[in-house]
DNA sequence: CTGCAGATTTTACTAACAATAAAATTTTAT
DNA sequence: ATAAAATTTTATTGTTAGTAAAATCTGCAG
């Protein structure tokens, strides 16, 4: 029996100037199929769904054998929580964007982002989030992670706009900030699930968020609001 | 080896009024066995999640063996399916009740006939919903089912607060509506995940609700939405 | 360019799970 | 009491996650 293998990839020196200086060949190939396989971990979640991301899927579709995976990886649940740590990472750069002084700015400029991100790679989006809900990965965030994050955002975005003299504070910026987050957040579900699609989310998280103003707006910007929110409804019926 | 099995459950006649006459106590007991086997797989969905719920374990539990398990309900999809189906039916029959007049009070009997419903057997809702949500039993649903029915009667919420002059009708209903839906949907989302508890589901979702009638109300109405939000925040910091 | 040390992959295996067929057993009706 | 029917169980198959140890390959030193 004879094997012809070609498995030289990398014999540059590659450009690593964060990790360690002695940093071997043999090191960066090892990411490298580390990130192919993770590519297909993605591609089978997001187009599959999370029940049919096994461990010997994975392995055939990425061209080695199960316990090649378990080396790399560890357990499956690694796997999958490499997944949801680079979410994490690049979702929180998006969150710590300066605001914009306008809070309809500051709201679509928000999604916008958002989706942006989301769009460049869906699969990916779709993968991790699917992924961090079905381990239960973002119950230990609830906590003290993106959740409470996102909500800090939210409320300064209510003071901001009162400051401004958008909003009248009759309503409590806690409640307003909850209801801003979560009805972005279950837009963004829905789109995880498959059930619509970026476009109707960045729809439905918009005019959701924008009738969170107009329950406490000023009458001014009430109007602005309203007129926003005919905007953004008349995309695509 | 001796056995001695005493297996003689029904010998009265049962109330079976809807099915054949000639149904035997055999029958009876078999329904008896299937209602005690789904009350143990309530349970340890409810329990320890669904990932716990193997077949294995609920025949360990129900006191049978697996093929049992798979002679009385099929396959275990089939169990779920059921879980689910008993949930759909019971969460109609609280949606099909009539409106009041008015639109604060209609919300509050909605809610909390929901919320009474859902604690007279917590762990029944609980696994029901996320067996439901994890065997994609809700995209089905999606399209006929209690989603566009919930929608209608939100709808219909919206378009009655208006006609009593409670709304100034500068939003759009069909909004206003998946607004209202969506609020409560994420409240009841994040109890089924354990995150939060039957009190705080009722207080988001019907602060979530308010808030959504606020971004239309007239001054009046405003002023009553306001105070009903305070009422229902309070209960319990 | 050749051989060695260490990293990597694979073969072979275990344990848990869903599901089924057919044998054994129990229950009901006669 | 016994035969027919329903029910449970034993035994088995195929799939999954995960692991240990053997086999193989890679890169570097001489």
């Amino acid at each position: 029996m004879v094997k012809l293998l070609v498995k030289c990839f990398v014999d540059c020196p590659m450009t690593n100037s964060a990790t360690a200086p002695g940093q071997t060949a043999r090191q960066a190939n090892k990411e490298r199929r580390r990130q192919k396989i993770l590519g297909v971990a993605r591609d089978i979640i997001a187009s599959q769904g999370f029940d049919a991301f096994t461990v010997s899927e994975l392995a055939s579709r990425s061209g080695v054998t199960i316990p090649t995976v378990h080396n790399l990886f560890g357990k499956k649940h690694d796997i999958v929580l490499e997944l949801f740590r680079e979410l994490v990472n690049r979702v929180d750069q998006v969150l710590a964007q300066p605001d914009l002084v306008d809070p309809i700015a500051a709201l679509e400029t928000f999604i916008d982002d958002l989706l942006a991100l989301y769009s460049a790679d869906e699969a990916f989006y779709r993968a991790a989030f699917l992924g961090g809900e079905r381990l239960g990965l973002f119950e230990h965030e609830m906590s003290d992670g993106i959740f409470k994050k996102s909500l800090k955002v939210a409320e300064r975005l209510c003071a901001q706009a009162q400051e401004n003299g958008h909003l009248e504070g009759r309503l409590d910026h806690r409640w307003m900030a909850e209801q801003l987050f979560n009805t972005q957040r279950m837009a963004r579900q829905d789109w995880v699930s498959g059930y619509i699609d970026l476009e109707r989310y960045r729809q439905r998280a918009l005019i959701g968020m924008l009738m969170t103003y107009a329950a406490d707006a000023t009458p001014d910007f009430h109007r602005r609001v309203c007129e926003k929110i005919d905007d953004v409804a008349r995309t695509r019926a």
